[in-house]
DNA sequence: GTCTATAGGATGATAGAC
DNA sequence: GTCTATCATCCTATAGAC
């Protein structure tokens, strides 16, 4: 039964990726996690880097074509409104990774983010390699949003974006226990994405640029 | 010289966390990085936990002092000049952290952000037990500017304000080496914290609210 | 395909000589 | 305070029996 077992370590793995981290989490606590053999990684994924790019291959390969058909049947605005536009157009893709596992949004987002902070180089190389036409898709269409903004200061309040976003999933726990005690509410994922969209579209349509200080 | 050994020791260590991360550093690299013995670091610190809060410990010292005059000096004033002001006012403090040791600013933010990524649970102890009270008076200080966004959606605003700072220094070396292959730029700590601060005032001084999606 | 056993290293921490 | 030597424990990866 090598599909059951192989599909056991990816979503233990994913698992502890997302909660822990790649470098911090042992293949003993995955193949016990998964109850399966230790020997058994390595004889269906090779070694650990290739797991944890299989771990985030079965995401992406569902959020891709999802967002370059979205990209597709986009009409183009400008400005604000075409800024938002793009956050809700890639709200929902996000939203339907909750279909591939449950809890899926919330995993791929947190598996991302480590990827990010802990230098995974492979794991860069693997993702705009595999995925480097659509990132590019969404990038030009929000320069047609935003033709006044220079390409370099795009790229900076992109990646302000994507930090508040994974930074939000990355201390998901601590910010559901607060919201809940303080504010009496319950946390779903779509909440943070709701009230993200604004931030991010305010932050990133701005009209002031980087000043000297 | 015991002296000299501990300063070594701290030196070698808070470059090798920012650049690595905690746990992915090894006593070992510190102290050869250091030119002491490997014994050395527990005689003087006592565990490797110690160390950590010992290296952060040298840059929040002298930062949250600073920010706590500037709270005392700061005039309120609401609305985004309010936000822009108090960001303002806080960068002035992180820069001054250039002092502490060459690039410090960088790397206290980078440790900052390794910290809260990785889930050192015991950092956070150690940050709020002994610097809560400044960050309680940053917190009103943005109630005051920000009067009419309602608690609950301030502290959504926040934490993703926090996001993009923390997630940014977190991954400041992969924006580096992508900001050189596709911008031709060289990267300082003062241009992202001049980039992101009108992304971060503009995005928390919104004035539309989460909406269903 | 699955298992045990183990190779071959790295790690944090410490005992004890100097 | 500094050193060497070492303990005990973890790790990834693999060889080889079943």
């Amino acid at each position: 039964m090598s599909k059951q077992t192989k599909a056991r370590i990816i979503d233990a793995a994913e698992a502890l990726f997302a909660e822990q981290g790649y470098g911090q989490t042992s293949m003993r606590e995955i193949t016990s996690k998964a109850n399966v053999n230790l020997a058994s990684v390595n004889y269906h994924f090779g070694s650990k880097k290739n797991l944890i790019q299989a771990v985030l291959k079965r995401y992406f390969d569902v959020l891709m074509p999802q967002v370059d058909d979205m990209l597709e049947t986009l009409i183009p605005s400008q400005g604000r409104k075409g800024v938002d536009q793009l956050l809700q157009g890639l709200a929902l893709p996000l939203l339907h990774l909750n279909a591939v596992q449950p809890n899926g949004t919330e995993i791929f987002v947190q598996l991302l983010g480590k990827g990010y902070t802990e230098s995974q180089g492979h794991l860069r190389k693997f993702i705009l390699g595999n995925y480097g036409e659509t990132i590019e898709g969404l990038l030009s269409m929000l320069r047609i949003a935003l033709p006044a903004i220079p390409a370099d200061e795009l790229f900076w309040r992109l990646h302000f974006a994507i930090g508040s976003f994974v930074f939000s999933m990355a201390s998901s726990q601590a910010l559901k226990d607060i919201a809940k005690a303080d504010y009496q509410q319950d946390i779903e994922i779509q909440d943070v994405i709701a009230h993200l969209v604004p931030f991010v579209a305010q932050g990133i349509s701005a009209e002031g640029y980087a000043r000297e200080l």
